[in-house]
DNA sequence: GACAAAAACGAACGTTCGTGCTTTTATAGG
DNA sequence: CCTATAAAAGCACGAACGTTCGTTTTTGTC
């Protein structure tokens, strides 16, 4: 790897932190200049515009999240265990991988609802990839036999969802010491209510 | 009433609507000078700072929200009717009110965790009350035997929550053209569960 | 209508923004 | 070491930011 790529890296790596705790918008050029030590111009040799900074950072996150959360929890067996492993992974994803502000994705699905553009194409695309991941495992819950088989996988993703959602709210605005417990009662409620 | 508070009114109702589409930090006073028809320096009259101009928009939304959603909803009888309106009017007070960008307080959730401020306790302020009306209306379904004796109403509250928090993203950045139906199957997923 | 207070404007300011372009510095390969 | 290329800096720009302050316009009361 050269130097070039290098640097690359090590900024993507920051912009990732960054973005997690400021949100794509306070991940301006001159902030992220601030913390990697390089001038702005230097940044814009890298990305040549603020909004390929801002996709080359979610397409950095997904790669990361994609490493730590997706490919391990499909590696376990099909099924409930599978499921289990993906929604723990799911859960500390975030300080796993030292991201200070919580999941990214769900910081700039807020931020990005109303800005069209690449950035919220890709971070499209992405959700609509992670809902079919978790409806596949759903599916393959019930062919093994841990879910009924009138599951709606398809509402499952939905439901699981809400409670990633939920979780960030709870943990981050509202700074609630129970978010754990409560989210893993949110979770257990749908598995149980998967199995009926 | 006069010239000035009906000025400030009527900013106000604009400063909410476009800070559900654009967030609080999208609503400068530049952007929201365009909108009025004021002039930045007027708008500084009002509201003397972007952070009491924040706080206010925060406070506006809040009586919107209590006057659409919660007072009417507690007018239902207890119960789970009394529920049932308050998550139908949830649903749909933004659509109601004429806010383009969903549900105000979840967009300035994901803006204001990493911002601390008045506009930050005031938001936390009002999600704990919030979380306290959702209790109680659960804790009423309980004492009418809608609901289970030993049910949880602080998860209950939790649980709704994330139902709410999914939806604004389905439907917002999402654009699902489910969402209402998935919404709803949360719901009553929620409901039956909180009746065995 | 007079007048004081309120409302609003306009100009200015320093800061930050994203971006472009030339110059300087570092890297990589022979 | 040399040299071409890549990486990075420095400077500049116009636009937007939040804010201040003096001036103008409007409002409300007598």
């Amino acid at each position: 790897m050269q130097k070039g790529e290098r640097t690359r890296q090590a900024i993507l790596e920051q912009a990732t932190n960054l973005a997690s705790v400021v949100g794509l918008d306070g991940l301006s050029i001159g902030n992220l200049a601030t913390h990697t030590g390089l001038s702005k111009s230097g940044l814009f040799g890298h990305f040549g515009s603020k909004e390929n900074l801002q996709v080359e950072t979610l397409k950095a996150a997904s790669s990361l999240f994609k490493d730590r959360v997706v490919v391990p929890a499909l590696a376990v067996e099909r099924g409930v265990p599978r499921l289990n492993e993906l929604f723990e992974r799911w859960l500390s994803w975030d300080t796993n991988t030292g991201l200070e502000g919580g999941c990214i994705f769900i910081t700039a699905s807020a931020e990005l609802d109303d800005k069209p553009g690449q950035a919220r194409d890709f971070l499209v695309l992405r959700w609509r990839e992670w809902n079919e991941v978790i409806r596949r495992i759903a599916e393959g819950a019930v062919e093994r036999g841990h879910f009924r088989s009138d599951l709606d996988c398809t509402q499952f993703a939905y439901d699981l969802n809400n409670i990633f959602f939920g979780f960030q709210h709870a943990a981050r605005l509202l700074g609630n010491e129970d978010a754990y417990k409560r989210v893993r009662a949110s979770f257990e409620r749908l598995v149980r209510d998967s199995k009926r």
